[in-house]
DNA sequence: GTTACATTTGACAAATATTGTCAAAAAGAA
DNA sequence: TTCTTTTTGACAATATTTGTCAAATGTAAC
C-alpha cells in the first residue's frame, strides 16, 4: 500500500512543482511538507484536502489513505490492534444502519 | 455494545468499591474516574490495565474495548470512516503475515 | 430537614503532544 | 564552484490531554 506521503510526492513531481510552490499554497514551511511527504510528520486534515485540490488528486481517495494511517498510528505496537479494528468496524456499522 | 466506562462502573459497583477507593489506586482524583466511567473523559492505556487488575477484569477484553473506542474517536464525523477502517485492516493484516 | 458521605460539575492548571519556523547542512544539477 | 532544492534538527508557538480543586448535587440514614 502506498503511503499518503508517497502519493503526494509522486504527484507533485509529476506536475513539476517544487516543495516551495506547494508549501506556499498550504501556508507552511517547505520543511514540513518535505517531512509529510517522507512520512516523518502527519499532515492535518485540512492540509490533505488542500493538497488534493492543489495536486488534483481525488479527495476521497486521499482522505481514506490519510484516515487509515491515522487509525494505524493509534494502534501501532498493539497486539490487540486487529481485534480492536474489527470491533470498531462492527460498532460503526451497527450505529450507521440501526439505533442511536 | 457496552462502553468501556460502563464495564468499569458496573464492575466497580458489583465489587462494592467507591470511586474514592479505585481512584486512589489509580493515583487520580475521583472526578476523573467519574468522568471516565461516564464516557466524558478517555482513560489512558495505563489506567485501563491498572483498572483490569484492580477490578479483576480480563485485560485483553478491556483493552480491545478501549482501543476500539480510541479508533472510533479518530474517525468520528468522517463519512469515509468505514472505508478507512477497512483499508487499515487490510494494511495491518498484510503487514502482519507478510513483508516489512 | 439535617447530617454524612458519594458523586458530579466546571473552572482552571500542569503536562504532553502537535504543528510550525528558522538556519544550517546535504544533495543535485549544471 | 555556484545555484537551487531538499533535508535535518533545534527550538517556539499552539493545541490537546490529563489532572486538581472546590462547590454543587445526589443519596441514605437518622
Amino acid at each position: 500500500m502506498r503511503t499518503t506521503g508517497e502519493i503526494i510526492r509522486e504527484r507533485r513531481e509529476k506536475k513539476g512543482l517544487l516543495l516551495r510552490h506547494v508549501s506556499a499554497q498550504l501556508d507552511i514551511d517547505t520543511a514540513i511538507l518535505s517531512k509529510i511527504e517522507r512520512g516523518e510528520r502527519k499532515a492535518t486534515r485540512e492540509q490533505i484536502t488542500k493538497l488534493a485540490d492543489i495536486l488534483e488528486l481525488d479527495k476521497e481517495t486521499l482522505l481514506i489513505h490519510y484516515l487509515s494511517e491515522k487509525i494505524l498510528y493509534e494502534i501501532q505496537d498493539e497486539d490487540l490492534g486487529i481485534q480492536a479494528l474489527k470491533v470498531a468496524e462492527k460498532t460503526i456499522k451497527y450505529g450507521v444502519t440501526k439505533h442511536k
